[in-house]
DNA sequence: CTGTTAGCGCGTTCAG
DNA sequence: CTGAACGCGCTAACAG
């Protein structure tokens, strides 16, 4: 294995010298930076980014904290775009990248998970779609301990910053069109989880749109469940327009339930999910562009853990209207 | 930061006897171990896994090499599986696991991708579906230079195992449970990519399924696509009696297809994925829990990283019937 | 059975 | 602008 020393000697200079160069301190000749470049070439040196940590106490290490929901499996898609979005910019940046879930985390205090993670020498965190129920998380940012990210929760301090898209402005404009499409008037919603953040950004879409358009609006909560969209359609969708869900899933369920029903009602998603393309129907929801937000936070926790300062960013959409045949070609 | 030098002071050993007792090492009084973790209580003391791994070279940190296939989005579950199947056994294992995708590898050479590895001190990697045209992969396993196990691919060296389902078996029985339930004897095989091992191997089942029952089989490759089990269908299957396929997205497509044909035919899939229920019908599988093959592998895995010799292990199927309402429940 | 010592590969002072 | 020296937290011989 080719170290920092071998490069040093190669270029004739001193260990440190070639760190500096490696690192972009100034105060370094251009002659000097040339021959270390030189023989890092030479050499296909790459620095070892564990001794790197251990020294700097610093290291580019950064942890993905994902919410696995078991039970709903469909909505792996959003998880896994999550996934390879952030892995593939941090790459790029060369920031090596930790996964976890949700779950290891389950009955551990704050503490220990602060431990865990220092043992690791991780210094910043995304965590994605974190509710107000998930308090251990709530106290980690607290403490600010790491530098954190949150994908699609609106808090931030000086340690941490928020990504998401304008949920209440997307809810908006996707019922919106719907509506004005249909020419409705009594919607049903079906909103998200209770306590959900995301959930409450979309609640406060759909009333402002409702007291816009001066709409009949009946809302349930299908906590993004299938099923419970699926019944809650059995019950209520009758006598009603339109359905606005607060998913695509959920639109799924929804649309399942007026088939057996064997009635007709327009029925508007959310998510964009390729999963929507194999539900049978077509209808408008919105594209969130998952990898990109998660990019977008890769970007914003690298700005972080350089000395920034926690932050707002508010990300777009699109309003899309999926069907079968986008899918498959 | 509490360190092993506190735990030391607090026992009043040296520190070497705690990194002894730590990683249970022999010759150690009983006396002194109790007094070690007693002091690694109070203090609460966490090893720091990155200076073990900068000291040692033997490290626990392990690389998932994933296929993420970005144009049939829709087995985005079967990779999330893998994923969580593997980083919850790791965890509990004590292994720390970096995620990556062949894309990032892609115009790399084995001795660019070494060096990558070596920097980030990792010494175990377990690679999920890969062919035979990955070459720089099948270079990489020969160098001999990780610990590798391969998950769905037939290879094994002193320092390579492999972990799989026995595809050949499994699409033997799912194939000839339906071929039986319908009385069949002209099948359409639709098959997967051409040069992937598991391919090969369901392609030998089927054909030796053939054999047995004296069928009239006729084969064509569907490269894992819904689009093109489609149009195959299209093409082949009026005059079939059943179609098998290699892959439940395909099986999708092929169901889709006769529904526009409006003819009927049974249609066989492989995989057991939820998506399937999404699809509207219902059809024999194979269901082979991912997540537990994965978590085999990471067994498996750390097996081979304490000096186990490389070596095959054959995996559980099960042929399971697949329709909406087992996924909604 | 226990303690001492020397690194692992790198970042970081602080003299020169 | 450069380089010698120290330390990060831990493991691994080697003495005792």
């Amino acid at each position: 294995m080719v170290s920092i020393k071998d490069v040093a000697k190669h270029a004739g200079v001193a260990i440190s010298t070639v760190s500096k160069v490696l690192n972009h301190y100034p105060n370094v000749s251009e002659e000097t930076k040339r021959k270390v470049n030189q023989a890092v070439e030479e050499l296909n040196f790459v620095p070892n980014s564990v001794a790197a940590a251990l020294s700097s106490k610093q290291s580019g290490r950064v942890a993905l904290l994902l919410n696995l929901n078991t039970k709903t499996q469909a909505i792996d898609e959003i998880v896994m775009q999550y996934i390879s979005g952030a892995i593939n910019k941090a790459m790029e940046m060369g920031l090596d990248v930790i996964t976890f879930f949700f779950s290891m985390f389950e009955n551990k205090s704050v503490e220990e998970i602060t431990r865990y993670l220092n043992a690791q020498s991780i210094h910043g965190i995304i965590i994605y779609g974190m509710s107000k129920e998930d308090k251990v998380l709530q106290k980690l940012i607290a403490a600010q301990e790491f530098k954190v990210v949150l994908v699609d929760a609106p808090l931030y301090n000086s340690n941490t910053s928020t990504v998401w898209v304008n949920q209440e402005q997307a809810q908006y404009d996707v019922a919106q069109k719907t509506i004005v499409e249909n020419k409705s008037k009594k919607i049903l919603y079906i909103a998200g989880k209770k306590n959900g953040y995301v959930t409450e950004q979309r609640l406060k879409g759909i009333k402002r749109l409702a007291q816009d358009m001066d709409l009949n609006l009946l809302i349930k909560h299908g906590e993004f469940s299938e099923l419970q969209a699926r019944n809650i359609t059995f019950r209520f969708a009758r006598n009603r327009d339109v359905i606005v869900c607060a998913s695509d899933l959920m639109a799924i369920g929804a649309m399942r339930a007026l088939m057996e029903m064997d009635i007709f009602r327009p029925v508007c998603g959310f998510d964009g999910i390729t999963l929507m393309g194999y539900a049978g129907k077509q209808m408008n929801t919105i594209s969130q562009n998952f990898a990109g937000v998660s990019a977008a936070a890769v970007e914003e926790l690298h700005y972080l853990m350089n000395g920034g300062e926690g932050r707002e960013k508010i990300l777009g959409y699109t309003i899309a209207r999926m069907k079968y045949m986008d899918i498959i070609c």
